[in-house]
DNA sequence: CAAATTGAAATTGTTGACAATTTCAATTTG
DNA sequence: CAAATTGAAATTGTCAACAATTTCAATTTG
């Protein structure tokens, strides 16, 4: 169970990064509370980066804070909720991949065949949380790509969406439709990545 | 200059509170680095709850966090995305107000009034942070009252949107937007109240 | 003299220590 | 015996010191 292999050292995006999708797979219970030194132990940091985490896992929706109580994980979102939320995100990328066509690059689409590729190899080795994490990559490279800022609202949607429906699942169709909303792309087929996309979102 | 009277220590929660209305202000201005010594002395505190600050504004889209270089002000944004977070906030505040409706008691609708006062009256006092301040308050009382999931969307919305049109123009025809939302939500008519929400909001 | 290099100052990143608060089981009280 | 009280343990909040990095003006180099 230990590490053998030399470590780089954990900085809070990666902490943040990992206790994200951790969080998106599952990983803890909900309204479990989240303890610091714990976690700092486990990181081999101090209290300050995994605050630092904490911090913006709860602007983002993930991990719920009150004061001198820390944080504990979010409770489980309602339906009617999760499908107000689904429909911004859909607008948010319906733009963003519009936009993305237009402006993408021979490079950009090297970058978008890379994510799909580790995105399939994540759902074929049926791990949730490369599952969760090559998922969030792949569609925040176009969001990023077209806007930094509508990125971190899209992150805010698009991990407390995942976060309740975050089974292995329907994965062969997940894997189909990222396909044809990258293909599409390639292709500047707006009207195809558009409906591929949607059938992925609702 | 000198501050004389008491002052309650401040929190994390307090200073983030305080940059966000000035920022919303305009007190800053775009790209300009935030520095974590100068903001610590300003308010009395160590660096770390300023750090703290930094980070829940950085997720919500006003500051902008480059490793090892801080963070400076975000850039204003363009009218394009202007649009689309307009049009997602506009959906998300129907359907938090259609409920409010629903649910919302007397007490609420109290404390609904008292808000509608306080931003009235920072109209009148020609503040802008205090105009932006109680403008967001407004508008979160629906929000939060409906969903606590919600909020920090909708929070990261409002910011951004606010930062680029944040001059005291039209302070009349907001009071009276305003005035017509409470109004119809208090005699519980969704559609005069959606109908006013869109003015304010378009 | 333009471009590269150096180094001190400024700034951010991380840590461990201590203060303040909360929690919860053991004890006291009516 | 139920309810209130106490106090130690666990946990979060804040701080100041130090490490690592960036910045930028002064110096060197071709």
């Amino acid at each position: 169970m230990t590490e053998h292999q030399v470590q780089t050292k954990y900085t809070r995006e990666k902490i943040c990064n990992i206790l994200r999708s951790d969080l998106i797979a599952g990983k803890f219970n909900h309204d479990q509370p989240m303890r610091e030194i714990s976690l700092a132990k486990r990181f081999g940091v101090s209290r300050g980066p995994i605050r630092d985490a904490f911090l913006k896992l709860t602007q983002e929706g993930s991990l719920v804070y009150e004061t001198n109580r820390g944080v504990r994980v979010h409770s489980a979102i309602a339906d009617e909720e999760r499908k107000i939320m689904m429909n911004m995100r859909l607008d948010l990328e319906k733009y963003c991949i519009s936009k993305y066509i237009d402006e993408a690059d021979q490079k950009d689409h090297g970058e978008l065949e890379v994510l799909l590729e580790q995105f399939k190899s994540a759902c074929l080795r049926d791990s949730l949380p490369a599952v969760a994490e090559s998922d969030l990559a792949l569609h925040r490279h176009w969001v990023t790509r077209v806007s930094k800022n509508l990125e971190p609202i899209w992150l805010g949607l698009a991990v407390r969406i995942l976060m309740k429906y975050s089974r292995l699942e329907n994965i062969e169709e997940s894997i189909g439709e990222h396909e044809r909303i990258v293909e599409a792309i390639v292709v500047k087929n707006k009207e195809r990545a558009l409906q591929a996309l949607a059938s992925n979102l609702i």
